[in-house]
DNA sequence: CGATATTGTTATATGCAACAACAATCGCTA
DNA sequence: TAGCGATTGTTGTTGCATATAACAATATCG
């Protein structure tokens, strides 16, 4: 069968995202955690305060977007939130939002390292770089 | 900001994927095309009387979603379907739709030239098989 | 002080993909 | 050749991620 959308790093690019995102997003769900929530705790975890803006900005998901994120997380008990002053609240994880996070980074990078053990040992050390390349040029806002 | 994401490959795919996705629908928007419409164009513009079945399993759709898909090709006159058997229909593209293939084949390429300059010289031909590698590793159906 | 920007929020829409079920039909084999 | 299992196209429904527009409240800076 002809297949002219393989040699396209752009195809491949989005198939590759589509098949990681579904297994990693399948190991996640036993923690009963959506990928985007898993991003959230490490964030949070990391940069304790932080506010759900600069946690969109960082994460590119936007402000209106976080909001039922965050209010699962919430409700999960695994985040709280506490006012920075009267428009601002700071994010942080609670001892259980601590926990699920230690559990969340230890299957990412599992299978982080399935992951990179499936590229062919010369491209290896390319595939980081050039992925970062991709999406980091052009979004200074 | 502590950005403990970008050091996994998974995360920089999936932001790397979700980046070139949004830039490249813009551009295939122009055409009133979206990326799963313009591979199918490409694939069956290649493979004439190809069923809606392989079509799917190519592109990794499934055949229930092919169906809405392919109804709005066909509601645009780009493609037309005829009986092979009584079960199977066979796709090819009418003139329109080969037009509009050779349109949007002209946008991917470009868009994929623009793509490739983004990566830093010394990575630029790992890419292409790094991701290959990563999608094709365990997908026998 | 006052204009401007930012924050959190609501509501709504779109694209893509997953799953379960079903009738019709094909194709192989017993 | 009759029948069983696999395949095809289809419907309906669900979930996730993302996008936009709008709004009130608040902060910040000239």
């Amino acid at each position: 069968m002809q297949d002219p959308l393989s040699r396209f790093p752009g195809y491949s690019l989005r198939r590759a995202a589509n098949s990681t995102a579904a297994q990693l997003g399948q190991r996640l769900a036993e923690l009963d955690l959506r990928q985007s929530e898993a991003s959230v705790l490490l964030i949070v975890g990391d940069n304790p305060h932080i506010t759900a803006s600069a946690l969109g900005r960082q994460l590119d998901i936007q402000r209106a977007n976080m909001v039922p994120l965050l209010k699962r997380l919430e409700a999960a008990k695994l985040v709280e939130r506490h006012a920075i002053d009267g428009k601002s609240q700071g994010l942080v994880l609670t001892a259980k939002g601590m926990a699920l996070r230690d559990k969340a980074l230890g299957v990412i990078e599992a299978f982080e390292a399935e992951l990179v053990a499936r590229v062919p040992a010369q491209h290896r050390a390319h595939l980081l770089p050039a992925l970062n390349a991709i999406w980091q040029t052009g979004e200074e806002s």
